[in-house]
DNA sequence: GCGGGAATCCGAATTGAATCCGAACAAACA
DNA sequence: TGTTTGTTCGGATTCAATTCGGATTCCCGC
């Protein structure tokens, strides 16, 4: 039964233990990573770690969190200025706001998403994916000629889908075949002609 | 430093711990399964496994040759006919299949394609990335029409990743917000829309 | 059908990582 | 200062992955 941090050098514990996390990540892939050499890149002792994580897995959620959080801490500044824009400058935006955040500090984040985005016990994307679909619903608001389109949901769900996970698994890819640019600007034309041809459709 | 099975008893070793190597993960998930497990599942001993591989990865690799080996034995005998539909039709077509094949035998291919990023972190999915693109390929030789479409490579990328994965990470979700048809549907639409979009662009 | 070498199979022993635990140390507080 | 509570430590334990030497079965020439 893992404790919680009250005085603030526990919490400096466990906040370089998460650290220590993404780091060993980085640097050793999943198999590589034990408890051990997470402990040691933190500087505390493997016992240390215990007192506050039940396990391994629970240094991964918390890592999790700390992800979430700050994609979260990304979007939301950013909404009251993307629901003005054009939908291609939208999700170039977006998009490249989100490999910035994805590549900081030696990609860390995204080395851990690669390895957690297909891992589906527990829906670990579930967070993000409202995060994007409430976007897209202020997006519909600002933009009245958007409101009759049909199904938004399945409409939000594979813009998402299909765009956050492209994305993803673009920037984990050793030798991708296309550029970045390409890709944003693709997937920006995507949604483009999909809303205009089903505006058309509709209308 | 692993053997090749030579005699039929030792094909159908590897073949059982291949098999078991399905069940195991199904039942018990990435952490659960183990080597043990997976023998004992094959009715043979560890020692029989360390015969044939190298390690538990290798279990999981021979996994995925035989999952990829079937969705390319789905694919290809489809592809004649597929380039003649329309693109929706292709589509409704393709991911049905897709679906049928993932969900066979209780889901096994599907509960190891959920995992797989776990443990193949390289490029597992190029292969199949490959198949479908030759499929486009195919497709836009038969559809002159198609071939004034720019960057087909992006466009292919965009395309394949968003729909597959999309409906990879849709048949992993314990209870999703939209039916499958939805989903099949609003890809169609927006795969045709993209096309006829960048075609009236080039045009 | 018999004998020997190769192929196959087995499971106890080894190894190393994850996890637990009790003693030592530090902080809070009276 | 003494006591209580929070924190850290690292050795001991447990359990899964992998190894290894020997037993068993197959194959083929005689």
């Amino acid at each position: 039964m893992p404790r919680t941090p009250r005085q603030p050098r526990a919490k400096a514990t466990v906040n370089a233990i998460v650290e220590a996390g993404f780091l060993s990540l980085s640097e050793h892939g999943v198999q590589g990573t034990t408890t051990r050499h997470i402990a040691d890149l933190a500087g505390v002792s493997v016992g240390s770690l215990y007192e506050y994580f039940a396990n391994k897995e629970e240094v991964f959620e918390a890592m999790h969190h700390h992800m979430v959080a700050e994609v979260v801490a990304m979007v939301e500044p950013m909404t009251p200025a993307l629901v003005k824009m054009e939908i291609r400058d939208l999700i170039k935006e977006l998009l490249f706001g989100f490999r910035d955040l994805l590549e900081k500090n030696h990609g860390r984040y995204l080395r851990y998403m690669s390895y957690a985005a297909y891992f589906a016990p527990r829906n670990h994307m579930e967070p993000i994916q409202r995060l994007l679909m409430n976007l897209l619903l202020q997006y519909v608001i600002h933009n009245p000629r958007l409101a009759r389109l049909g199904n938004l949901p399945a409409m939000g769900y594979i813009m998402i889908n299909g765009g956050v996970f492209t994305v993803l698994r673009y920037l984990s890819e050793p030798n991708p075949t296309i550029g970045f640019e390409e890709l944003v600007k693709g997937l920006g034309d995507m949604v483009a002609h999909f809303v205009e041809g089903e505006l058309r459709k509709e209308g």
